[in-house]
DNA sequence: TTGTACGCGTTATCAT
DNA sequence: ATGATAACGCGTACAA
């Protein structure tokens, strides 16, 4: 079963003809050495197929080289069936293997929900970055309790009003501002906004930048055209219906994100509405189905790849003591990409 | 920085009045017990909010607890982003959740992709799931490598023909066969095929799949119906262009995935020729896209998810000892999900 | 039923 | 520049 090679320090001092610390300062790089010494113990090593044992490194430095990935738990939907944590795991996985680390991917149960640390107890990972939490009293106090554990940790597109946390978050209130701005732009005056759970921060966000651009186009925001669905495509099309009845009040729709919207084309397709000539849509995310929507879908680019790559990066230096280990807060710009979508043809 | 409680078994074991073995069995739940020893050492274990440190069973037991999950390299695709990996994770994630272990994801680089090997010395994983492999000579060679080796690993929706690896995949023939004679009932005789590259053994599997339809049902497979793309929506865009030209042979497509499928729609639709109405088409996968494109999208469904959870069951189980340790070969069933765009409609 | 004692493969500190 | 050695926290064989 363990057929495995197994060859230890020991062995390579020995053919070497050096003592244990000496190999272990070649391979750490430390110290000042002999370059003939490094030579014969590189070679001993070579000869033996020696490498260091991971396990035991991380039980001697008492530091598991391994970044926790903690992915919410999400009922029915099968967990990365999404743009989203697709590409921010993305990131993370490319920053993580330039620092030598690992990915330790956790996906948490609805009990357990609430207690982060237990990962950190294990001592399995150094740190952790965080993923689509949501704004809840439970939530806040876990992440509380983090924070006064010293544990390093990051949470990625998620703001915690009131507290300081570490975040990579993205800027949605500038890019819902710009996508409004945009379908003004276009031509619509009476513009609906199908937002998804106050729960997120984002969601929050979005509804200050369309409420910013609306406000400074001197344009009204009539209860009625302000929706809410839950981040699923079907949410979105159920949206259609109640849009539909107040079709006469409606020139366009701004989603917060690309499934409700296409949800929505969906819905008032089947009525005889299509979005890019009778009423325009943008959408955000800028998922792969913005492509391959019918229209194109024009959508707000969230840089999610770019996000956890960040977050990764920021959450090991404080690992590695390269950083002050003051909570920090980045923020990147988000961008808007136009398509069919958004553009309406005369007819 | 370390601000953690890193109580240690010594700590319970001198509250509990009880030596380190006795700890350690009450947590491993060995050998037989005074109930009121193990009560006693539990009562401590909580006074002093005592968990044993991952690192240190790992480097005890000679095992890491860890299922190494290894991802292609994929050039300028951000990894994660396709339905395909996302259900597979999901379904591992599931599985190593349920028997205790954890996820180290891993992402290979060019270079090192042939050399797995690399991830057992470091022992920091236990056994491989590796996904979306290609059959290349080097490919091969680094397989038959671990094989040798006798570690433990499997592969997913990929197979490799004259080699006796662990492998869990879907019945692709069965289900391109189930896709060709749907085609078939629905009137069509011309039916061009758009597969991906025959690196991937369910590339081949489902030209075996087509061409048993096709020559059961009598019809001809003129070469110029035969497509091959790379699975991206750009290739089946740019078949459409192909297929036009040869109009009039063309009833149906069957495409090797669903962004192929939904590509090639869009660039039939640009001519004027709607999937439903002028022609019919089915894709592979049944991904969220295959709902969300229009025509919604009829197509072949792979369950992903369960394949991953299922590697994962079996590889861990060679791991614990409670199977053979002889390699597996898994297949499991596909169905087809029948959606508008196969469904000509009378114009 | 419980305790003793050793080993696991490193890192890191202190000598030399 | 290099060697000796004490941790590190746990599993487990063996003794009692």
């Amino acid at each position: 079963m363990e057929a495995f090679n197994m060859v230890t320090r020991k062995e390579v001092a020995d053919l070497a003809g050096v003592s244990e610390a000496t190999v272990s300062r070649v391979f750490n790089g430390l110290g000042p050495m002999k370059p003939a010494t490094k030579e014969r113990v590189l070679q001993a090593a070579k000869q033996l197929d020696y490498h260091p044992n991971a396990i035991a490194q991380s039980f001697a430095r008492r530091r598991s080289g391994n970044l926790g990935v903690v992915l919410p738990y999400m009922p029915k939907v099968h967990l990365f069936s999404t743009y989203y944590f697709s590409e921010i795991l993305s990131g993370i996985g490319e920053q993580v293997r330039e620092q030598g680390y690992d990915m330790l991917l956790t996906l948490l149960t609805p009990d357990e929900s609430q207690d982060y640390s237990r990962l950190y107890r294990s001592q399995k990972v150094d740190a952790c970055v965080i993923l689509g939490s949501r704004d809840t009293p439970e939530q806040r106090s876990s992440l509380q309790q983090l924070q006064e554990q010293r544990l390093p940790f990051c949470l990625v597109n998620q703001h915690f009003e009131g507290m300081t946390l570490s975040e990579v978050d993205a800027d949605h209130v500038q890019g819902s501002c710009m996508a409004v701005r945009h379908l003004q732009e276009a031509g619509c005056r009476k513009i609906a906004f199908l937002n998804g759970s106050p729960q997120y921060s984002n969601s929050r966000d979005r509804l200050v930048g369309y409420t910013d651009a609306m406000r400074d186009a001197g344009l009204d925001m009539p209860s009625q055209l302000l929706l809410e669905g839950n981040y699923s495509r079907k949410s979105g099309y159920e949206a259609a219906a109640k849009l539909w009845e107040r079709r006469d009040e409606v020139e366009a729709v701004f989603a917060a994100n690309d499934r409700m919207a296409i949800g929505l084309m969906q819905g008032l397709r089947e009525r005889g509405w299509t979005a890019g000539r009778d009423f325009a849509v943008v959408g955000c995310d800028d998922s792969d189905a913005a492509k391959l929507s019918d229209p194109p879908l024009s959508s707000v680019s969230v840089p999610f790849y770019e996000m956890g790559k960040e977050a990764a990066r920021r959450v090991l230096a404080q690992v590695l003591g390269e950083s002050s280990g003051e909570p920090f807060h980045i923020k990147l710009p988000t961008r808007l990409v136009v398509r069919e979508s958004s553009i309406r043809k005369e007819n």
